[in-house]
DNA sequence: TTGTACGCGTTATCAA
DNA sequence: TTGATAACGCGTACAA
């Protein structure tokens, strides 16, 4: 049987609620006292159980995080970021994954809720969907959106996805490409809109013709982007590069690209979103749409941390983060014949 | 504030005894009582609270993991799997990283006991060390190592790397190579011990002779399996052949042999341990020694979940998964001047 | 079949 | 400065 503050205190011969006290540091307490009860704590190895403190204190030191998959290099990455500054300020996590499954995000806001965690981080499917907005705001606790823009009262940390993706297609155009195809996910979540968003500054600002057909943004799902990818390079007129504008499509790009025998950046120039090591080790190495993933683990749990604690903040703070393009080589000017 | 059952059974003109046996689906409960608390429930919107359950069942039903590193795809995908299980089966997963140090591995396993975790899933740094055992054991609950080999009264899963490794080294073998580069990780852990037997096993069967300066088991880690990658191809009679014995050490193994301008295969031949799109879809794409993480997971979570419902079995089970050895076009024959 | 009352391990209030 | 005691929300033995 588990060892309690009882056995404690009476090893210590005092009562509960001056071990109480020891443990907790409260001031009045004879110095005496207080070694009596450490010591007693160390030789019976006493440990408060959480579950008690929980109850009697109202609050339970758990965060939930819900993600698309933990899978996606980078978002483990943003994960342990936010795990290292939570653990350090001793709180736990529950990890789970939604797979952008409407469903799935409720059932899980469902399970956390009844956890009673403190606090929450995490994506939707659906910034517009009222049901997910209600179920956020039903839980009544500080949320931390990731890479979502949503109605109050939830905070959000967001990247400049747009400026990103201007950058990569003017970078592009500059290189003499006219047909840039975008892969990206439904416009229904803002990393999406955003790159569309971009991606139309960037071929106002550099002349070139916005053809509908080479926007594919229908899902960030690797299955479906392969599709669209391929479905991108059967065109009768098919783009001269090719920008992935989801965080786990680069294998799927290039899967696309090799299976039409294809080669980069000869026949085709490619650009990745989210620096990875298959971008950096590719042959050739792969352009990418980059930021930090790390730091905004950091700051997303520090802002929820500060939320818990009860920051006096006006609610639905945005943070956004720098994206910079990084030019590797699979970019290139595009084949005369086009 | 938080609804509890004692308002539900107000609503519901009933005791708090027997609005708790409707939620338990006890048998001896009126249909139209049942109904009426039923009622209060949804109008309410009533949930149990995990803490006080806990509290009063002794069970939290939570688990813990514990991984060296959870931005390492593969045990991403081990962890995933898990979670599926258990979360059909209503566990939450509190999951960390120990970097494979024993002070953070010791720190968090005093979390999760904290916590009071129905059962734990983790790896360890050292299998021998005896505080590392001793506090596995102090936490009296049912555990199951990851790919480690340590006394009862824990549970193991693990891959059969000596069987896969062996395959590799002859094959290289059959090819011609007569030195092929081994690099791993610490022999105080399973794998690498299993992989180094598997590489004598194979060169004995082979007829290679075996020599000392071609085996590297250090460290898992990335950066220092590059050092170990490098120092083999900087040796004076240098491997014409390289397996890399750890599942996040391709990316090194790549950097050294590019660093040092040698192709694949023509230069060197290349395997890997665990698969990955950076195996796939590299130029060329990479030989590796591969086992379903995804199964691992699912099995794993399943040996915890028998052990925590108290299956009758003797402890210290071991599950042995077979790997196999996915030949690429990254290994071919040595170069003659060899 | 239902209600009452206790206890799970803490912390906090109040009285001594 | 310390001790006794009441919560926190729930499940269940026991009594009715």
């Amino acid at each position: 049987m588990r060892v309690t503050i009882r056995e404690v205190a009476q090893r210590a011969g005092v009562s509960v609620g001056t071990a109480s006290r020891v443990m907790n540091g409260h001031a009045n307490v004879a110095a005496a006292i207080r070694e009596r009860v450490q010591q007693a704590v160390s030789a019976l190895g006493y440990m408060p159980s959480f579950m008690a403190q929980s109850m009697r204190r109202g609050g339970t030191r758990m965060i939930g995080i819900i993600v698309r998959d933990i899978t996606i290099p980078v978002l483990a990455g943003f994960v342990r970021a936010a795990q290292d500054v939570l653990q350090a300020a001793d709180y736990t996590l529950l990890i789970s994954c939604s797979e952008d499954i409407r469903s799935r995000e409720l059932a899980l806001m469902a399970q956390l809720a009844r956890r009673q965690v403190d606090g929450l981080i995490m994506t939707t499917c659906d910034e517009a969907d009222p049901e997910l907005l209600a179920a956020r705001k039903a839980m009544n606790l500080p949320v931390v959106l990731l890479d979502r823009e949503a109605p109050a009262p939830s905070d959000s940390i967001m990247m400049a996805h747009a400026v990103g993706m201007s950058r990569a297609v003017r970078s592009l155009a500059a290189v003499g490409h006219r047909r840039i195809g975008l892969v990206t996910g439904d416009t229904s979540v803002y990393p999406a809109r955003d790159r569309v968003r971009g991606y139309r500054e960037g071929c106002e600002s550099s002349g070139l013709v916005l053809d509908p057909a080479l926007i594919r943004s229908r899902s960030f799902s690797e299955d479906q982007s392969f599709v669209e990818f391929s479905t991108l390079l059967g065109l009768r007129d098919p783009p001269t590069a090719l920008i992935a504008g989801g965080i786990s499509m680069l294998p799927a790009a290039l899967r696309a690209v090799r299976s039409r025998g294809l080669s980069i950046p000869g026949d085709l120039s490619l650009i990745g979103s989210a620096d990875s090591e298959l971008a950096m080790l590719s042959t050739p190495p792969i352009s990418v749409i980059r930021w930090s993933y790390a730091e905004l683990g950091r700051v997303g749990a520090q802002l929820l941390l500060d939320r818990i604690g009860g920051i006096d903040a006006e609610a639905g703070r945005r943070i956004v983060f720098p994206t910079e393009l990084i030019m590797r080589e699979s970019c290139g000017p595009p084949r005369h014949d086009h």
